[in-house]
RNA sequence: GGGGAGGUACCAGAGCGGUCAAAUGGGGCAGACUGUAAAUCUGUUGGCGCAGCCUUCGGAGGUUCGAAUCCUCCUCUCCCCA
């Protein structure tokens, strides 16, 4: 993987890239539609690829370990063969999952013991395991095994959390140093900074994380509860420590107000399971603001989803079909709510980096925020 | 014509003398959702001058300190027999 950064806006941290892979080139700032199971929810991947215009789309380990399994995802020769993206693939390490599935797992110095939240079998994952998990897997990016901590967190409890991920980063770097792609392209390891809300952890993280000198890094453990100012605190400060030549990562971002603040700020890549999970409930994130379908001011206005969408389905459908569809609990309003609203956020960025080139960022980025946070 | 069952909030349906403005489900309305245990979850759903009051359980009258609940008549619906 290489990171050519083309592009710096001057008034602002804000720049524009390109991250090539074995399966393709990413250009940067991206948003990452997330893809948890092996799928992204409601989509298929021709809509994906054409019609969003994804660059790279996510997985997870925990996720795809437990279901699937490792044995048929090797037998297929890898994600891609086996999901048939054949552009870039990240991988989420399922340190995610030791946050949100909580209540069925313990941490320990080798690893987590994970309860299924399928079937309740006991797993462990440790640093070397995710690394062999994420390489049977073949993403083209794959995630350190870290922990999310959570929000509130106790800066003892922080701390703590923050010296076992970087543990488990130089496990990480270990094995993945000393095993390669069992399908021969290369896979580059991301790093991830800790540290929750507190600036010494997060700049002894940033620095940390620094040091390894790994193909990109990421920044975890924000948006998770935290107000916004405080994640774009925790940004900024981390941004301006990791090295200027590598795509930086924020994971789990955001709203799409959220995204064009962090790009402000530094950020080139993004996911979020918002376009897709808000979509299902309804939730549609427009260049004019949001909308939640499911209102009845929508019942009878037969205007397009959205008049500016660079979608199909945002010309192709009316508002009131589309509530009609919700309402109806058909699959189909699934579908349009996730592509229309994935297509949005790559459009998003795509347009950020557009004035990032252009060298008019910020004004762009100052307007639009007002927008799309308004309420329709 | 004879016999029986029943009419409860938007719908279905519990309640059968006071703790009932009335369970529960559906529908309606609104909100939440940030590296996905989510086609999920939460709130609300008679009116108002809202810690209280007013009008509601087919209609009218009655019994009672008190009625959606008991009695009388009326009315409508459904089922069975002829």
């Amino acid at each position: 993987m290489k990171f050519n950064l083309t592009n710096k806006d001057l008034q602002s941290k804000a720049r524009a890239g390109i991250v090539s892979t074995d399966h393709g080139d990413i250009l940067t700032p991206i948003f990452m539609p997330v893809g948890t199971a092996g799928t992204v929810k409601a989509v298929h991947q021709r809509e994906l690829k054409d019609d969003i215009k994804a660059h790279i789309i996510l997985g997870n380990t925990y996720h795809l370990y437990l279901r699937p399994g490792l044995k048929i995802i090797e037998k297929a020769g890898g994600l891609h063969k086996f999901n048939g993206w054949d552009k870039p693939i990240l991988t989420d390490s399922g340190g995610y999952q030791v946050y949100s599935l909580s209540g069925t797992r313990k941490i320990k110095e080798e690893g987590v013991v994970f309860q299924s939240h399928i079937d309740g079998s006991r797993h462990t994952f440790s640093p070397e395991y995710v690394m062999d998990i994420e390489r049977t897997i073949g993403a083209d990016i794959m995630m350190a095994f870290d922990e999310c901590t959570p929000y509130p967190c106790e800066y003892d409890y922080a701390k703590k959390s923050l010296d076992i991920t970087h543990r488990w980063l130089d496990r990480c770097i270990e094995r993945y140093k000393t095993t390669e792609c069992p399908y021969g392209y290369s896979q580059t390891l991301f790093p991830i900074v800790q540290g929750s809300v507190y600036k010494d952890l997060r700049i002894k993280s940033a620095e940390y994380i620094a040091s390894k000198n790994m193909g990109g890094n990421a920044i975890g453990g924000l948006s998770v509860g935290e107000p916004a100012e405080m994640m774009y605190e925790m940004t900024e400060l981390v941004c301006d420590i990791l090295p200027a030549d590598k795509p930086r990562y924020l994971m789990g971002v955001g709203t799409p107000t959220n995204i064009l603040e962090c790009i402000a700020l530094g950020i080139d890549m993004f996911d979020c399971v918002m376009p897709t999970r808000n979509g299902r409930n309804g939730m549609l994130f427009t260049s004019q603001g949001i909308i939640n379908i499911k209102n009845e001011k929508w019942k009878e206005d037969l205007s397009p989803i959205d008049e500016n969408g660079t979608s199909y389905v945002d010309s192709f459908y009316s508002k009131a079909y589309l509530r009609h569809l919700f309402s109806s609990n058909e699959i189909l309003g699934l579908q349009i709510a996730s592509i229309h609203n994935l297509a949005f956020y790559v459009w998003l960025v795509g347009e950020a980096r557009k004035h990032i080139i252009e060298g008019d960022f910020l004004s762009w980025k100052n307007k639009m925020v007002k927008q799309v946070s308004t309420r329709l």
